[in-house]
DNA sequence: CCCATCAAACTAATACTATTAGTTTATCCG
DNA sequence: CGGATAAACTAATAGTATTAGTTTGATGGG
């Protein structure tokens, strides 16, 4: 045959229509040949807009992060008092990962490229939004990224095990989401917390 | 060709197998075909052992599991006071998953089947040692289970992120979990942290 | 002790996947 | 308007999982 009729495909494109893989297919799903035809092109017509597969799984990352970030600045509008920012960015999260758990998983599946700008970016305005209210809250300075690390773990290993089905049935995991919540952000500020202050 | 000379092999060595590939070339290396060619039959060969590919991966998971579980209660071992078992298992954890880092990624990868029986008993162990010191802590019932999936969720999510290296560099890992411990520990029992009581 | 059965290997075939090389052709720019 | 480029194609290679059917060593009953 050879080159189609009407605008070509942008790599924009080809990541849209890999992220509605992911979403409709899981994770599991992504690839260039199912992509290949999502866009209705052969497999091969794949390397014109990427280098491998596994660039192809890395664009997806980078873009999930990207929605990501976007949704996260988006709910800490308007929301001033430090505390009520970690708690935003604790919900954010999980709600995030919840409504879009395909990709949340795809994103932790996928080792982070260091040498990628476009990803650092990306991730210097997730940690600067966390950064932010851990210093507002008195956080030491050479505690910050202890903190940060510390609230970026309990959160995503809390995802995690709740969106792949790991914490065993009976007890509601939104129960045990705001008691995390609740007692990370005390022992991080190293407040007291709200619901079990000692007697 | 036909059946060979000598004992034949078992699930056991199939699993053996597997868990050496994993472990010698990562999780992306598991499959079929990779440990036949580990233990030099063909494909096809696998099927009198295993259902399918994704069976084998689940076997890998569970082996991975007890691995884990033994070793963390060898740790345990002669530890009786509960705030040292709780540190015991948290370095456990950490321990284990970078001494078997493509094997812990691999177990978080698979989905638990709820239906596996065996699979159940290890997840029990591994609650169980977590459980008995919260109560020893004084940990309410009601809050017992809150606790053991906050702590769950940040140790899984800081080995997460440390083995597959989203840590940004320049301040040691092991600094950030010794804290993250202590102030996990203060949070969850109610108690105070050792490095920040308010004045 | 031999023979029938069974388990575990095999071969062969199908159907995916990723990838590279070489070809065609529409679009774009000078 | 023509040549260069970009984006599609076809074709081929190699790797993956899987199923069906075949061969054969090991094993237990008569």
């Amino acid at each position: 045959m050879g080159r189609r009729h009407g605008p070509s495909l942008s790599v924009g494109d080809v990541v849209a229509a890999a992220v509605r893989v992911v979403e409709t297919e899981g994770p599991d799903a992504l690839g260039i040949s199912r992509v290949a035809a999502e866009l209705k092109i052969k497999p091969a017509s794949m390397y014109n807009h990427v280098a491998s597969g596994e660039a192809l799984a890395r664009l997806v990352a980078l873009e999930a992060n990207r929605q990501f970030l976007t949704a996260l600045q988006a709910r800490l509008e308007g929301v001033t008092a430090p505390r009520d920012q970690l708690i935003a960015i604790a919900y954010q999260v999980r709600d995030w990962a919840n409504e879009n758990d395909s990709l949340y998983v795809h994103m932790a599946r996928v080792e982070p490229d260091h040498a990628d700008l476009d990803a650092a970016e990306i991730l210097s305005g997730i940690l600067a939004a966390l950064s932010a209210p851990l210093g507002a809250l008195g956080v030491a300075e050479g505690d910050r990224v202890h903190a940060m690390r510390t609230l970026r773990s309990a959160l995503h290993g809390f995802v995690l095990l709740e969106t792949s089905g790991q914490f065993q049935l009976g007890v509601n995991t939104g129960d045990s989401f705001e008691w995390l919540v609740d007692r990370l952000i005390a022992g991080v500020t190293g407040e007291q917390s709200s619901q079990n202050a000692p007697a």
